[in-house]
DNA sequence: TTGACTTATCAAGAATTGTTGATGTATATG
DNA sequence: CATATACATCAACAATTCTTGATAAGTCAA
């Protein structure tokens, strides 16, 4: 499951970055975000769009469900996953805490 | 408000951005950027502040580089690293486009 | 209820990734 | 030259992740 966190730096929680990033670290959940940011859609739509099994949809989608990336709906038969907007903002968060850095030789000399 | 140019989905190099967010998705090398960000440091030092041995910071320091979040420079005995600029703009763009989602249902039916 | 349909879960194996200790390589110093 | 230092690379193993096919669970319709 997933949380939000305050912003600050990766090392604040450095596993939550790195089940997020992880998430993001495949080809297939990539393709799989892709296809739903054109909107909701259930499991067998992405079957056909991106030429996956359906066991193998269905691992990825868990992986992204349980990183907090989407989200889940129920009609009738069919399973509608959508992107979590809310996690996009820690998204950015993280991201931002990347982009500090600030390139000088550390005052502290090496070893 | 509209962006005067469209950012490439995610699914443009979906294996590109694997190896991003690959790079990320690991606690030991989020703790890396974190030290990289406080200023340009060597490997001795990065030892001694996250508790790691010299050839599995090696290891991760190799992941950060190959997918060019890492520069390094040599000084005598010394090899500097530091992030690398460039590629946070590529990572801002990369959740840029997981940002566009619609989160409507399809206009296509399902099944 | 039965059967069809959609999706999740499981089990087994394959593939990839990470860790550890040993060795190799480049640089500096005596 | 020999030795020490800083780091990379390798080999072996452990751990994790991914794929596949089979089965289970939930929903609907006849």
């Amino acid at each position: 499951m997933y949380m939000l966190v305050m912003k600050g730096s990766t090392v604040r929680n450095p596993a939550r970055a790195a089940e997020l990033f992880h998430a993001l670290a495949d080809p297939t959940r990539l393709e799989i975000l892709d296809e739903l940011n054109e909107g909701e859609c259930c499991v067998c739509e992405l079957t056909d769009r991106l030429q996956a099994g359906q066991s193998r949809l269905s691992f990825h989608l868990k992986v992204l469900k349980d990183a907090g990336m989407i989200l889940d709906r129920r009609e009738g038969r069919w399973m509608y996953y959508s992107v979590n907007a809310d996690v996009l903002a820690e998204l950015d968060d993280l991201v931002d805490s990347l982009k500090q850095a600030k390139r000088v030789r550390r005052a502290t000399g090496c070893c």
